[in-house]
DNA sequence: TTAGGGTTAG
């Protein structure tokens, strides 16, 4: 049974954890030893200390923020742009630019970081154009954009699909020697080109890199591009071929690659083969995570074994990896797909009470499959749990896979919700 | 305590 072999798989996977643990025990010891005199300069610093690891939602930055204002004299430019990194990586990306308007509006002093991260922002939020016009403030100011602006302005052109844009970029950067190009810059084109749908591009490219003299080679964030590419393209054999060449050009495989390459054969049901590339990845020291074991949920789930695919959950502890919402939705739809929407709601429990927080898949997934067993009572709980504006176009779209029988039912039922809506709001 | 990169679910 291949679960059978799974489990066994991970159970060798002890001897990763004996290498591991002294990296582990290091990082996890206090560095107090060698910080005591920073710690105390920052004890009599007229400066107050702003505490950015207890942010936990966007309304704690915002109430960072008005202390920093407040504050006089003003923070450093540096602290302000950590905030505003911090408000980035909750992909609070409209906030940090109100934040960063209001800096602007109240002369709060900025340097060329705080522009970065704003052309960042408009990019992430598919407005490259505004990031663009950013480009001027930095001249305004008197600073230069560096390699990391325009890698961020390429980034966020290919975001948007404007290719031809971001190559003209990189191809502008060399000819008018704007800046010295590196490893990311490289990276992110070879990303945003496979991502765009441009993977024999982003071959072309890596080819030209890899006969480049130079320090610039292809890293191994280029490498899992085009392969995670080709597997996406269905091509997992051309995925495997270069996948093989990577030890001779003295790039070592990460978790990344070879979740690519397993979901590649997954998707393709060459699930012995995923067993394999398990096998050398366990054998190379590379420890699966969270995707790797969804991966293999996703395909199992797919072939109606959803049992053995929670198996999972118990295969998870055992190798101290933590199951997360999308692991624990793949069973609940697995089960819904099946009408065993007892099991689902079982699994929805699990998730609840070992503290993670349901989403809006979640619920999809249960109104789903109560659709599909005609259940409407048990559809108008799950949407009265969960009704808000933000969801209520993803449950309309149920509307496409519920028998034809309950649609009239359920739409005139989802209209007087959107309508109740409708009138809280305007109210 | 200052900026840029990758994989997963309905």
């Amino acid at each position: 049974m291949f679960l059978g072999r799974f489990l066994s798989i991970f159970s060798s996977k002890s001897s990763i954890f004996a290498i591991a643990s002294p990296h582990y025990q290091s990082f996890l010891v206090p560095s107090f030893h060698f910080d005591n005199a920073s710690c105390q300069m920052r004890h009599f610093s007229a400066y107050p200390r702003f505490d950015f690891g207890s942010i936990r939602e966007p309304d704690d930055a915002v109430a960072l923020f008005r202390e920093m204002m407040r504050t006089r004299p003003l923070p450093y430019v540096t602290v302000f742009n950590k905030l505003l990194s911090v408000v980035v990586k909750m992909q609070q990306n409209t906030l940090a630019l109100r934040l960063f308007d209001e800096m602007l509006q109240r002369d709060v002093p900025i340097n060329h970081y705080t522009l970065s991260i704003a052309i960042d922002c408009y990019c992430r939020l598919k407005r490259p154009d505004f990031g663009y016009a950013i480009l001027g403030s930095f001249f305004k100011r008197g600073y230069e954009p560096d390699v990391v602006t325009f890698t961020t302005l390429i980034k966020g052109l290919l975001l948007v699909g404007r290719v031809p844009e971001a190559a003209k970029v990189l191809w502008k950067l060399s000819v008018y020697q704007l800046c010295e190009h590196d490893e990311y810059t490289y990276s992110t084109m070879i990303n945003g080109l496979c991502k765009a749908g441009g993977t024999l591009e982003a071959i072309d490219l890596l080819c030209l890199l890899e006969k480049e003299k130079g320090s610039c080679k292809p890293n191994v964030y280029a490498y899992n591009a085009v392969i995670d590419g080709l597997c996406k393209d269905g091509k997992v054999d051309e995925a495997l071929q270069l996948f093989s060449t990577l030890g001779d050009k003295g790039i070592s495989p990460n978790v990344v690659t070879y979740n690519s390459i397993i979901e590649g054969l997954c998707n393709r049901r060459r699930m012995d083969e995923a067993e394999d590339i398990l096998k050398k990845m366990i054998a190379d020291k590379v420890c699966p995570n969270v995707v790797t074991c969804n991966i293999f949920v996703t395909a199992w789930c797919k072939d109606g074994k959803v049992e053995e695919a929670e198996h999972m959950l118990v295969s998870m502890k055992e190798i101290d990896v933590q199951p997360d919402i999308v692991i624990y939705n793949a069973l609940i739809n697995g089960y819904c797909m099946q009408g065993k929407m007892d099991e689902a709601v079982r699994i929805f429990q699990l998730a609840v009470n070992s503290g993670i927080k349901p989403n809006i898949v979640s619920y999809n997934s249960l109104m789903n499959g109560y659709c599909k067993k005609g259940q409407v009572n048990e559809v108008s709980r799950l949407f009265n749990m969960n009704s808000s504006f933000k969801s209520l176009n993803s449950q309309l779209r149920i509307l496409l896979v519920v028998d034809s029988s309950f649609k009239t039912q359920i739409h005139d039922y989802l209209n007087s919700q959107l309508a109740q809506l409708t009138l809280s709001a305007q109210s």
